[in-house]
DNA sequence: CTGCGACGATTACGGTGTTC
DNA sequence: GAACACCGTAATCGTCGCAG
């Protein structure tokens, strides 16, 4: 006997599920009439116990289960092997029309959803609750261990008198839920990000309005400044932003601080980066110098000293 | 090919907060 | 306080991948 037969029997007979449903269904019922039902009584054994026995009467297939799951050392082998004797095996939509029934027959109201049954052909979910203690021990196992394999699954459920179906169907949800949670945290990130970037991009938009001579710190001529000009400048910016951070970076993997660009590459630096782009590259290709690093010989005197604009954010 | 398990999408349901 | 929207959660359904 397989245990997957054993599993599609136990699944197929309902027998686990209708008594399970009934136990947390009744507990949650009773809490949702109450609305304050303390959690230390929902997860209390003896409620389970009492509910199974009294579940029990509604169906042949689930005193099997009942015996097992009342003792709670059960033999789950032997209520598999009895239910197959006794029901044979069922294919999946008869298990899905048979617990369907179940949920109907345990659900109090019997009435109106004896008519549901024969019109509706829509299953009506019995829906309740895990207790705490249950999903207290499901959250502990989950830390562990995502994936529980059958048989970690099968002694949860021997040990929370659940079906393996519902601890199966707990782990999917909750791996489901961890998923979205990871989801909307990296998207609360990309978010943060994203708003930063926008906060740059005004702050670089408002000095591109306001362009502020660096020699003599007055307002700069606007019309001194081609546009392509402000394009370098701007991308000489992100550039040096960009170098600082990695300089950051590879300062913590050497174990000494690398202060900044200039402090390596020998002769000294233009003050503006501006100077960088424009004196090696002109006015030719704007992409060749965001994709290519300043270093080089020729860097020293470009036209940008006269009138290099920095970004009133970056002035401090 | 078949059976099984996992996954994503979806449904059904109860709880809670908000509005009028 | 009724009506409604929204959210969280258990369960279902359809599909896919994989082992036998």
């Amino acid at each position: 006997m397989s245990f997957g037969g054993f599993l599609d029997n136990s699944t197929g007979s309902g027998g686990g599920a209708r008594i399970v449903a009934d136990i947390s269904y009744n507990n949650t019922s009773s809490s949702t009439h109450s609305n304050n039902m303390p959690s230390s009584a929902l997860a209390q054994p003896r409620l389970v116990t009492q509910s199974l026995t009294k579940s029990m009467f509604n169906s042949p297939g689930l005193s099997l289960a009942l015996q097992t799951n009342a003792d709670g050392q059960g033999d789950v082998t032997r209520m598999a092997e009895n239910f197959e004797t006794n029901v044979g095996r069922r294919s999946r939509e008869e298990e899905h029309e048979s617990r369907s029934g179940s949920d109907n027959m345990d659900g109090g109201s019997g009435d109106d959803q004896d008519a549901a049954d024969n019109t509706n052909p829509r299953k009506k979910k019995r829906y309740h609750r895990h207790t705490p203690q249950q999903i207290q021990e499901l959250e502990a196992l989950f830390k562990e261990c995502p994936h529980p394999d059958e048989k970690q699954r099968l002694e949860l459920s021997r040990r929370l008198c659940l079906e393996t179906r519902q601890v199966k169907f707990w782990f999917q949800n909750r791996r489901t839920q961890m998923k979205t949670q990871l989801e909307r945290h990296e998207n609360s990130l990309l978010r943060q990000e994203n708003d930063k970037l926008r906060a740059e991009n005004m702050s670089i938009r408002d000095a591109m309005r306001n362009p502020i001579c660096s020699n003599c710190g007055g307002p700069a001529i606007i019309g001194e400044i081609s546009l392509e000009e402000q394009h370098l400048r701007i991308e000489n910016a992100r550039l040096k932003d960009e170098l600082d951070r990695v300089c950051a970076l590879a300062g913590k993997f050497l174990g000494r601080p690398i202060s900044s660009l200039a402090t390596s590459m020998g002769p000294p630096l233009p003050s503006s980066t501006l100077e960088l782009g424009v004196g090696s590259n002109g006015f030719g290709g704007l992409s060749s110098v965001a994709t290519s690093m300043p270093v080089g010989p020729d860097f020293g005197g470009g036209i940008g000293s006269a009138m290099s604009v920095v970004p009133h954010s970056r002035l401090v």
